[in-house]
DNA sequence: ATACCTACTTACTAAAATGTTAGTGCCTTA
DNA sequence: TAAGGCACTAACATTTTAGTAAGTAGGTAT
């Protein structure tokens, strides 16, 4: 069994890295580490209520246990959300977020808000 | 010449989409419009100053033609960024944010703001 | 006995995103 | 005459991301 593999293409250096400057590593950071189809939407989910795996499967219905896992893995491994196994029959596995995870809010909010307002900006041309 | 497609998967529906709550369908069109390995990036050149192609392939040297050309169109076709002409010898192109493009500095700052702070959080682990 | 629940893992496939290379036509500089 | 800048376009290849389907192991309900 080999170990999981993380991506980690953080910058080597804090001020350039290869000549970029700081802010294209901060987005690009932000955008390994929350980016991808599904983990800002779980990370919201988490932000109403801790969850136990199948309940956050029911909230978020299309996603695929693969995505689910592999998203929740990630974001765990990346401190954001807790695993918690609670001894039970049968067991059950709480996630929720950390403390650093609340940080996500900022970003969540932001995203959440312009997203809305750019669909009601639009919502004459797409309901046509 | 077939004309280009651009993604919309944009709700059918204002309050919820096929059950699913608005803050899912936000997140999720932010990251449509203004998510991708590059997007986000050039916004950010183009919030310091109007740039020529060329000028801002020379501040993006990673970014291939391609990837440069398309993400400028999409973010055109949203109305982000604006294309302008200028009759000269040898021709022109200059890119600029629109009034609407503006809109995306919160975005931009939250992500760059959280990104960093990732950064610096964890260069103890990253730079060994 | 059968099916289903739990929280996953594994192998495989499909689709989407990104990268590579070459080429366009016009003009300018060496 | 050759090379290079400009703003692209097109064909193709590769990489990354996401989806599908099945299996696991212990337990419960029917």
């Amino acid at each position: 069994m080999k170990k999981k593999q993380f991506k980690t293409l953080y910058p080597r250096n804090i001020e350039t890295v290869n000549g970029r400057p700081l802010d294209y590593c901060g987005i690009r950071c932000s955008m390994e580490v929350l980016g991808g189809k599904w983990k800002l939407l779980i990370v919201a989910e988490l932000f109403k209520s801790k969850k136990r795996y199948s309940e956050l499967k029911r909230s978020i219905p299309e996603i695929s246990e693969k995505m689910m896992i592999s998203s929740l893995q990630e974001l765990e491994h990346h401190n954001i959300v807790v695993r918690t196994v609670v001894e039970a029959i049968p067991p059950q596995v709480e996630y929720s977020l950390s403390k650093y995870g609340q940080s996500v809010r900022p970003v969540l909010e932001t995203l959440f808000g312009w997203g809305e307002g750019h669909i009601k900006k639009h919502s004459d041309k797409i309901f046509h």
